[in-house]
DNA sequence: AATGAATGAGCCTTCATTCAT
DNA sequence: GATGAATGAAGGCTCATTCAT
């Protein structure tokens, strides 16, 4: 995949946004070389050229989206911010940032939650466990715990919060301009509505 | 489609269950009738006897399993439990009991969701609409919604626990064995956490 | 096949109207067995408990149109009229006749000029065969040739009338209502032209 | 269908060539793609990648049969001929050297009047509906038919030579060697036949 | 490197034919 | 005899992948 990546930056993107967008509108299985190469203004052939294989290229995206979530958060979090939601806060925002630069990463992250080929199901369960980890180290080391009243499991909070912001990637459009100042409000109202009844009166 | 209700139940559900099995775990474009026809044993033409088309296949599962859902819900829920989260935990349990019964329909359910080929779109996105108002009015009508702190946006709780609800089947693994009784019991400490911390102090 | 002839004649008929239907609309290949149990409101299998195999149906309506025909026309020729244009034109009007009566006849007579299915083709030329042998002993055997300018060659002239009748036929309509006056009178205008000017002077 | 044009010549007329004979003797339906590819050396995914889909292919060439045809005679028919006969013998002539170049063409034309099949049956009568007016124009535009017998009805007469004319192509052997020459006498004999008797004495 | 041609495997679907009742 | 169910073989078509240039 060297060949890939001695490609001007610029062309390279243009193939990840072309196979972004494939991949997310149709499915892994679905979406054709063809397509993706189209859209990249390609030959078919240079898709293979590059990646050797459609499986290949699907799983290159996994990572490569996953990666920039990931490194993007390491790098912009502050990391002296102690408070639980506050972190959560921060942290959604740098999602949602993300989103506006990366638009096709977005739709292309929802499709692969429930993408089940068997050809990369497995990468895919990979890269999701890896984000997991990663969460809950981001939420939980150097987090100051002793805000929350004292019959709070706060792992509990942690698992409800991380099914409520999968919930609302799940509910945005596949298609169509996306309100990212909505979503940035709603989030951060949910957010609110568990700080001030899990914490204790002085922390709120 | 006839032909295929006057088959022995038994067989009617051999088939639903092979086909459920494989649009799950592959799709609706990857999943090959002639592995849907092994795993029900028999044969690929008969597929076509019973349903016509994949397409009526698949879209027949759709409404089957989203009447299913809903039918076992109206039919059991005791319309005379007022209290919010006791009608929540009710009902996921029906559903909980649900897939004891059909483990298929999890992950089928769950595939429906993302899956995007047009010719099963419009069927989906039409039951998922039906889905929807039928949980709205379970969860709202003839709920006493007194029993929340006052600053509390019940709309908001409600979609809260829907994206909590989605979260638990998401984070189903598409196949092998389900722990049912710690999916249950799972729920119901997020519904009592929540429920302890929305609600006034004399009714919890 | 006697399982077939068994049958009382007014079924016997049925089916045939149906399959003739059937194959002269669609051609041999497309018609399907099924269309034809449906037409004659039999079920499919009884197809094959008459007649075995498709082709075999086949074959069997080709030669009963073929006898149907030529002992029709047997039948009614009057022996004593020698002339030859007088026998062609009698013979149309036999044949004009039978269409009346029979009009799936016509279509698929014509249909089986052109079938060129590996299947047929073969049983479809010998009958065609016996049926250029018949026309020719019809037209020749008892007529008078004398009649005829002296440069004339009877076996072309025999030949173009032939010829001319496909073509009659050939441009039929392959549905709706055939006028078979105008048929008939074109024809004869056809006959007469050639009377009138392959004869000699005191034979017109 | 640039792709098919874009073919060395050669390699073009071999899978005209071959999807003629497939089609002529096997009608539009049973001609299946996999023998086209077989007769035509290439593979059956290249028939698609040429013409799209059978349909395709056959309407196409439907018309250029239809075309090569018109084509020819427009090129060749020396329009300076003004004697009825003559012209139609010249344009048997020309069309007898059409075939002896394309072989499979006659079959094909052959087959094409009796195909029923819906998916190709419109595109078919509009070529022959062209076919009709050109045969009309050809033969009586800057036709002297003054020479003709003054109770002739020159019309009919018309008529009468276009059923001969598709009568010999119909009597023509699906396979094997055609005699070209022999066809190619008695047509012309037809003719004289016609001509000594239809036309006035001064005039043969 | 880059492309268009080429292919083979696989899919949905149809249908003549056979089986079980 | 009669029927509906069942099947296997085939057909049109697609597409990931490879090849030749």
């Amino acid at each position: 995949m060297e060949k890939f990546f001695s490609l001007p930056v610029e062309k390279q993107n243009k193939i990840i946004n072309a196979a972004l967008k494939a991949f997310s509108s149709n499915g892994y299985k679905k979406a054709s070389a063809s397509d993706i190469a189209k859209n990249a203004g390609i030959s078919k052939a240079m898709v293979f050229h590059y990646f050797g294989s459609k499986q290949n290229l699907y799983l290159y995206l996994v990572e490569f989206c996953g990666e920039l979530f990931m490194n993007e958060i390491d790098a912009k979090l502050d990391k002296n911010v102690s408070d639980f939601f506050e972190r959560i806060k921060l942290t959604t925002n740098i999602e949602i940032s993300l989103m506006k630069r990366y638009p096709a990463i977005v739709s292309f992250l929802k499709s692969i939650f429930f993408e089940n080929d068997a050809d990369v199901k497995e990468g895919i369960n990979a890269m999701l466990a890896k984000g997991e980890n990663f969460r809950n180290r981001i939420a939980l080391d150097g987090t100051d715990t002793s805000k929350f009243k004292d019959n709070i499991d706060i792992k509990l909070v942690m698992k409800m919060l991380t099914w409520i912001g999968e919930g609302y990637s799940i509910q945005l459009p596949g298609e169509g301009e996306i309100d990212y100042d909505a979503l940035s409000k709603e989030m951060a109202e949910c957010l609110d509505l568990l700080k001030n009844n899990f914490y204790k009166e002085e922390f709120i």
